[in-house]
DNA sequence: TCCCAGGTAGATC
DNA sequence: GATCTACATGGG
């Protein structure tokens, strides 16, 4: 991977397994937008990027090559070998060969603690553009003004500080419905020393996941996804419709319940459980599974 | 009008 | 501890 600049852009050569539309569009981040075929613009914390692929050449605006070592390198996850991941996963099980190759270059995005806590919490009985149209609101509302692209204004999504600012019922004007005490609640506790990221990276699976679920919204799938895309945790298989869908199509031929399905994926798929789940995840919904 | 959506809390058995 | 249902909102 080489990272230059040109011009006002910064250009990355040789990336591979890496498709910006399929990292973006898999689900498992909600604060971007589409401007035109594999050209976005992706919001993370503070920062605001335009990024167009062709092949695996990156062209990057609104951003500098330090921004882009020190930031988006890490935001995209590119400096891990997919490659051998998919390949440890192929030889685990050659079932999931199918859904690797359709998918090769879904990345797991380290994306930030309190936007995904809060948009996972958003997420349950809601559809995907919904879920985006909740998050971009809640930034209009209450988040930095980062600039604008294309004609476009774009905003971080609040920290904790401004998120500690934010009332049951102004959480209620942005359409968030019964999720209102939730979100509030996961407010308060993000303010608390007891659920600073660092910590809860550190700690474990089981006991960070143990924490999670004491906020009020937040169960088992919930607590999958923020351990997953936010907290390094990529042993984590959140078990939603979808894959419970495609699981028991490839695994099961039955209704089976989804605590047996964790614990199936815990013992085929080990540490890489996150990856497994993001690939089948996002094969399930292409193929709209009923 | 009815049904469902990247689920969860609370009630009931 | 396993199962059932209400929950706000928006789109098909």
């Amino acid at each position: 991977m080489r990272i230059f600049n040109e011009g006002d852009c910064v250009i990355v050569e040789d990336v591979s397994e890496f498709d910006i539309r399929q990292t973006l569009e898999c689900g498992q981040c909600f604060h971007f937008e589409k401007l035109d075929e594999m050209d976005y613009a992706v919001v993370y914390k503070k920062h605001l990027l335009r990024i167009k692929q062709n092949g695996n050449v990156l062209k990057c605006e609104n951003t500098s090559v330090e921004e882009f070592e020190n930031v988006w390198k890490y935001y995209f996850d590119l400096d891990r070998d997919y490659k051998c991941i998919q390949e440890d996963l192929i030889s685990a099980d050659e079932r999931l060969l199918e859904a690797i190759k359709e998918n090769r270059g879904v990345r797991i995005l380290n994306q930030d603690f309190a936007e995904t806590l809060m948009s996972f919490i958003i997420s349950q009985n809601k559809q995907i553009p919904h879920i985006k149209a909740i998050v971009k609101s809640l930034s209009e509302k209450y988040g930095d003004y980062l600039g604008s692209i294309n004609g476009m204004d774009f905003y971080a999504f609040p920290d904790e500080l401004q998120i500690k600012k934010i009332s049951e019922e102004m959480y209620r004007e942005c359409k968030t419905g019964f999720r209102a005490p939730y979100l509030f609640d996961a407010g308060v506790k993000l303010n608390s020393e007891d659920f600073n990221s660092e910590g809860l990276r550190n700690m474990g699976y089981d006991l960070a996941k143990e924490k999670l679920i004491t906020i009020k919204g937040v169960g088992e799938k919930v607590a999958n996804c923020v351990l997953l895309f936010a907290l390094g945790y990529r042993n984590a298989f959140p078990v939603d419709v979808w894959i419970k869908r495609i699981m028991e199509h490839m695994y099961f031929e039955k209704e089976t319940d989804n605590n047996e399905i964790m614990r199936f994926a815990k013992e085929r798929f080990g540490d890489y459980g996150g990856y497994a789940q993001q690939y089948l995840f996002y094969y399930a919904r292409e193929k709209k599974m009923k």
